[in-house]
DNA sequence: TATTGTTATACTCTATAACTATA
DNA sequence: TATAGTTATAGAGTATAACAATA
């Protein structure tokens, strides 16, 4: 696991005493090369990376898409439910909403079943705006078939489906 | 993909006018459900809360885990080399390595090769316990054998073995 | 001039706790 | 009493910039 390939560039003591520098492509990664995390990991950063710059011109994040989407196939729901939904802190969602609804692109209705709760639409805008970010995302989703793989992307959709 | 499912649980607005409630599995997630990044980021979520949950006692992350077995597979690399192949800020890195410092689990020796560069060890204590955190951290792997299947995790580990 | 390690700052995200207004 | 939304705080993690020592 130890690699030691020789090389060029950090440094590391050579067997005449002097250094020579190493190539990160040439330090072993061990045990975390047994390690689904880890390369989960370094794929979710890869795909958030692209995501984010993809959809750079429009200025919205990954966790925005996602809370956009929702509210736009379920309009109505309440702050609980979109953050129970999505796996987000209901305290984080409120920061969330507050940005999206200076915005213009999300409303709170006060709800008059529950005066504790807030009904969540899009404003026209918003749907004009989500058409536009889908069409984004969408690029942004032929990337990562660009990177893994038409066939590896569906199976990894597979394996994960349980995940939503 | 607007999902409107007959149930119990939030508040939803019924024909009658009165309001229901909404439980998380009716609530359509729309274009996520294509979104490999939307899969992967839940499940990576998942990974990690399990690997922190499994090596709980020995009071591990998986960022630290990282560095001491790439450290323990590469003796004598600098603070660079270990922050580059691991994807990790240098600046952050310098903190992450005060911690496990001060827990007698690494050691920065002065390079005489290059007197700016710090060359990272093990202690013997680390060796130790690096050990056992790797039987951890083997256990969190059957963990996620166990959520996805044997099957899916090596297909998952060879569709992703270029995100290393 | 460029690089290594360091310090510092700001912003995102997660995790909590506590408060209010409702239920 | 319990819940929805809010506010506040603390801790990771990320992204930068700048500095001292050294190359």
């Amino acid at each position: 696991m130890t690699a030691t390939a020789p090389q060029t560039s950090p440094r590391k003591r050579a067997s005449n005493g002097t250094a020579r520098r190493i190539d990160a492509d040439e330090i072993g990664l061990d045990a975390l090369v047994g390690h689904a995390g880890y390369a989960v990991r370094r794929f979710q950063i890869w795909i958030f990376q692209d995501f984010i710059r993809t959809l750079g011109a429009v200025d919205i994040r990954p966790t925005q898409y996602s809370v956009l989407t929702v509210i736009g196939a379920n309009p109505g729901l309440s702050q609980m439910a979109v953050a129970k939904r999505l796996g987000i802190e209901r305290a984080r969602l409120v920061h969330l909403l507050d940005s999206l609804e200076q915005r213009k692109l999300v409303k709170r209705v006060k709800s008059k079943a529950d005066r504790r709760s807030h009904a969540l639409h899009l404003t026209v805008q918003g749907e004009t705006a989500l058409a536009k970010f889908k069409r984004l995302a969408a690029e942004h989703e032929r990337h990562v078939e660009a990177k893994i793989g038409k066939e590896n992307r569906a199976q990894l959709l597979r394996i994960l489906a349980g995940f939503t």
